[in-house]
DNA sequence: TAGTGGTCTAGACCACAGA
DNA sequence: CTGTGGTCTAGACCACTAA
């Protein structure tokens, strides 16, 4: 793995080049196919590499970004600053969902589903608001639960299975609302992630999280 | 693999709970230890196990979220939208670069760097303005280039090897300027993604995107 | 120190997709 | 049709680290 890096890097392989197969790859380095296949597999994840049966494996042409941003619980992610976590429950009903809930979720419009909002503190300050609608008809036992310890983020996470999200980043101007809550200007730049969970086909909940200003998800490439 | 997932998904192992060893498991389901390694190796790197030598495979307690950002080429981002891309080079010069640029490229205060600003466009409406320092002081041939009709983003991933790279997601009130050239407001929500690419120990080029309003950079879980 | 995952080998058959 | 990567096997030694 790391001859084949150090030929990508100093570009005696070219960017789009094809390379040998593994089968002669194997022979040149001395080792088996198996460990050259497995060099290579993990090469390609990385994005280094364009693998096709049959058409060979190629130098990818941009060595295309692939940043993997890990999700954690809000609590975990605010102690792993090494901060003090705070949580504050802010209303949990029954109510009646804009459409752009119900759509996702395949349910007719204006049927009522459990709404959780809830405000995370990082060192006693505000650190994300989050805003979230749960498809109750999937888990109805879920209207019996409360959140006024533990955050719905943190139950969700640890009671239900799912198989897939979808997530987006984004960003939004503060409402007057989320302006007070987070102690700034209405209007201020917020960082947004808005995540819908899927088991299966069915959608289990969907979150906004309004970050505090100046918040900066990082990551690595 | 699919049965390991399995038994993770229905519970019959539950998160936090050791699994039988790799030796065990391959007994158990008539296949080769290498197989259930490999199973194994792919399950915890998408999360679902945590593998430790000698403390053995644990399920995973959090099925901790990580989303798979691709960062690819502003051009190919929007030409994959099935949009017209367009180009504008806006200023190209060397010039004092400002504090925070020169401490991460290790150079002493007010050192003078190459300066690249541009706006990409999609089906004639304004997408991203890109704004780079370019670590000249690394890459002297880059003085020459001109970047007015090959984007600096572009020229860049095809010409510099980097190793590594970090990356920020962020929000930012629009300024004058910005609002201008994105066709908005003076303080609308933008967002922002802030990149610095290293080739070993330095910093070669960083660069910050401030998207159209409304934006979204869009990835599954 | 011993148990676990990490990695390698030589050989084999298969599925896919380009030519 | 056929070359390529995808995957599997049985067996082996090693490196790390928790007990």
């Amino acid at each position: 793995m790391a001859e084949v890096e150090r030929r990508i890097y100093t570009r005696e392989w070219e960017p789009g080049q094809s390379i040998p197969n593994e089968a002669d790859l194997a022979v040149e380095l001395g080792c088996a196919r198996v460990t050259v296949n497995r060099a290579l597999r993990t090469l390609a994840e990385m994005g280094l590499l364009d693998r096709r049966r049959k058409a060979g494996t190629r130098v990818a042409l941009h060595p295309v970004g692939k940043a993997t941003l890990s999700i954690p619980l809000i609590r975990s992610e605010i102690e792993a600053e090494g901060k003090s976590y705070r949580y504050h429950l802010l209303g949990q009903q029954i109510e009646p969902a804009p459409a752009a809930v119900t759509q996702q979720f395949a349910l007719e419009a204006g049927a009522k589903l459990l709404h959780v909002t809830a405000l995370h503190e990082a060192d006693e300050t505000p650190y994300v608001i989050e805003d979230r609608w749960i498809n109750t008809t999937l888990m109805p036992h879920l209207t019996e639960v409360s959140f006024a310890r533990l955050s719905a983020n943190e139950w969700l996470l640890q009671n239900t299975p799912f198989t897939h999200g979808d997530i987006n980043f984004g960003a939004k101007n503060a409402s007057q609302r989320e302006a007070q809550l987070l102690a700034t200007k209405t209007d201020t730049a917020l960082f947004v992630i808005s995540r819908t969970t899927w088991d299966q086909n069915a959608a289990l909940t969907m979150v906004e999280l309004v970050f505090h200003p100046g918040h900066r998800k990082h990551t690595q490439l």
